[in-house]
DNA sequence: CGCTCGTTTGAGAGGTCTCAATTTGGGTGG
DNA sequence: CCACCCAAATTGAGACCTCTCAAACGAGCG
């Protein structure tokens, strides 16, 4: 069943789609499909040749890497955005597994539409090209951060970064805290215990809810000597 | 002073520009450089806004990144390979900084030319959509074995790849130890003991030289349930 | 009301780093 | 050609960070 281009506004909207034609996107939607996925629900899994390049349309997405049993998480996405372009376009097996967290809502389109569109419309090209660069250098920074920083400097690094989007000094955990731990690379104790280290360093935690009390002090503590957030 | 075609054919066969137009890669030549460095030159510094695309034609280049002095090694390039595309493409800050190792020759691209190039040619957009998504699993596998892998397991699995790639038993160290544990992502002494260690897992190391001498042992002490390299 | 599961707290072990001392190896100048 | 020198590499000792294991706690749900 394709997708109604009725569906698709918010779709159309992400860098990837915006600037190709209106042809283009249409034939893409017409051999794609949209589908729900119950919260918990294993959509690819590490290892596998890649079928199709998915778009979150609705819910949530948990990235993750598995070996020997444990799950380190490594993305988690929200709407709208897409997931392992890479994989695609190299037609190379998935680097990680990836499971909805909630009840989800995915656009799938088969990755040899993908490929082809991509041979076709140079301006779906271009949108490639700014999304895996941005990709790419969005993993570097996790890549640095896992390096440089302790653990608990790479929360208080999360908690600005929130505050941040949020636009506000105060907001609520979008995330189990074992999922957030593993995200940020440490276990669900190492978080606890460092969002109580962190009271020294002006954030305060209630529950789901953390607020930012001293935005300086914080980001002093981030970084003493760190470049601003390139 | 433009870079002579003579001077290009191992530049033209990287897959980036292998498939792009006869005249646009001779107009992209005519606009770049070609030019030499000495060892221990800086390329480029973390946080600038990328000049130029590179192309390592002779030497060896380190990307770090830096924090409060302490550098991390993030990827080391031989020839033939290009660094910092994706800084390019999107015109945003480089998030490493390059120097070299040895003397070395680079090819150099602005950056402008790079971007109106990739605009009018979609062979070299393709090509750029290649390379990127290589570059982005690269980064991935390795921030993968920097969650999920013990030091000494990393270094057991850059022996292996590197037996691998030399396709034989034995190899030598390309760098310094201490430029190789960084990159590694541990320090000068975690890589000297974690060598030691690795004499009991198939693997004997006499100064620079490396010895795999018992593969299948050394592979089962990588991964006790790792999936086959993807 | 009592599970169940996630979170927090505690105690202890392990891995990796830091600092310091020693050894090795390569390069230089006599 | 050898002795010396410097930087890199190794070794040792100890500290620190993070993890593991275990237990207590708390919130949501049947």
């Amino acid at each position: 069943m394709p997708v109604r281009l009725a569906d698709t506004p918010a779709i159309r909207a992400l860098p990837l789609f915006s600037e190709m034609s209106e042809q283009s996107f249409a034939e893409m939607m017409d051999r794609s499909m949209l589908q729900r996925f119950p919260a918990r629900a294993d959509i690819i899994r590490e290892g596998e040749m890649p079928d199709f390049l998915y778009v979150v349309v609705e819910g949530t997405i948990d990235l993750f890497a598995t070996r020997d049993g444990v799950e380190s998480t490594i993305d988690i996405l929200y709407p709208v955005s897409s997931f392992i372009l890479a994989a695609v376009v190299r037609d190379e097996p998935y680097l990680k597994s990836a499971r909805t967290l909630a009840p989800s809502q995915l656009l799938m389109v088969p990755s040899q539409v993908v490929r082809d569109t991509f041979t076709r419309d140079a301006a779906f090209a271009r949108g490639i090209v700014g999304e895996l660069a941005a990709r790419y250098r969005s993993v570097t920074r996790v890549l640095k951060n896992d390096r440089m920083l302790s653990s608990t400097e790479r929360l208080a690094s999360w908690v600005l970064s929130s505050a941040r989007r949020a636009g506000r000094d105060s907001f609520e955990l979008p995330l189990e805290k074992r999922k957030l731990a593993s995200y940020l690379g440490m276990t669900p104790e190492s978080y606890s215990r460092g969002m109580t280290a962190l009271e020294q360093h002006g954030v305060s935690s209630h529950g789901a809810t953390i607020t930012v009390t001293d935005a300086a002090r914080l980001k002093e503590f981030v970084r003493p000597a760190m470049n601003e957030d390139i």
